[in-house]
DNA sequence: GTCCATGACTTGCATTTTGCAAGTTATTAT
DNA sequence: ATAATAACTTGCAAAATGCAAGTCATGGAC
């Protein structure tokens, strides 16, 4: 997986993401809150445990999340995201975007794409200000209202 | 590769370019202006002919790209990005703006990355307008001024 | 019409990556 | 000490990938 990232930052995306699981661990980070292995593998995406070691490993050596046992529980390892992992919000959301546009069976609501698509990075500023006043990821609810919805995204419509 | 979208915009993503070859195909075809099988192999990323034609295969299925025979030459066969394929133009460009921030190696010029993040949404529409008047990919000059670069990006500084 | 070059794929096979199940290790609760 | 929990490893079968060598359908030269 990786490829010589030469200059392109497309290439470059792919050596850190370009595989079938690297952006789900993200995704799981960013809107669903999560931090620990487990949560991972219970996240029902069917994850094996050696590749999901493999990614966290990677995504770490890539310093998209850091990895650091939980002080309060010393046999928990909580994984976050880097700021270089939070900047991959604006990508998130222009796949939210074009996935809303392109797939019928998405749930992003159109307000949302709509604004993202009018203002991305907007969206994404008030996205990383919440995070930083929660202190988690879990961000779609405060993109979109409350969501109890368990995708990633919220209703339609 | 077949995941089931299930919903999830990003899963949706992955399931149309969640490889390590899909993307390049597209930003081949978006910023080189590449339409034919020998332009892909020819881009020296090292792809083989039978993934090739299996990603290519893919892509026409997910309506990323459309095939035809060459009307002008028999025995070539066109590819083209459909509408579809060109509003993973944000997407692409969202990348861009990651890379350039995040990947020294990365060539994208800062200014670009800036127009990015504060109007990626109005650089994408010159972009596509620009695209329909050539009838062509091959984006990037249109973007960022002449590019005789062999990489994707046009030169930083 | 035949021959040859070209472009777009297939095919076969070795290597690598993945998926699944079953360990193993470290840390806390009892 | 003993057991339970969380985070991994390990082993092996199955799938995907990489590489080299075909095949097949134009289309141009003769």
């Amino acid at each position: 997986m990786i490829y010589e990232p030469n200059q392109c930052p497309i290439r470059y995306g792919l050596g850190v993401f370009g595989d079938r699981w690297s952006l789900l661990i993200v995704r799981d980070m960013m809107f669903r809150g999560s931090t620990r292995f487990r949560d991972f593998v219970d996240a029902d995406e069917g994850i094996s445990t050696n590749v999901l070691s493999d990614r966290l490993s990677r995504l770490e050596a890539q310093q998209i999340i850091s990895r650091q046992r939980d002080p309060a529980n010393g046999r928990q390892v909580l994984y976050e995201l880097t700021d270089k992992g939070k900047d991959l919000l604006p990508v998130m959301l222009a796949i939210f975007a074009w996935a809303e546009k392109h797939d019928p069976e998405t749930r992003v609501s159109p307000e949302l794409a709509e604004r993202i698509r009018t203002d991305l990075f907007e969206v994404c500023g008030e996205a990383l200000d919440a995070m930083e006043q929660t202190g988690r990821g879990d961000i779609l609810p405060l993109l979109n209202g409350v969501s109890d919805d368990p995708q990633v995204a919220p209703s339609r419509g």
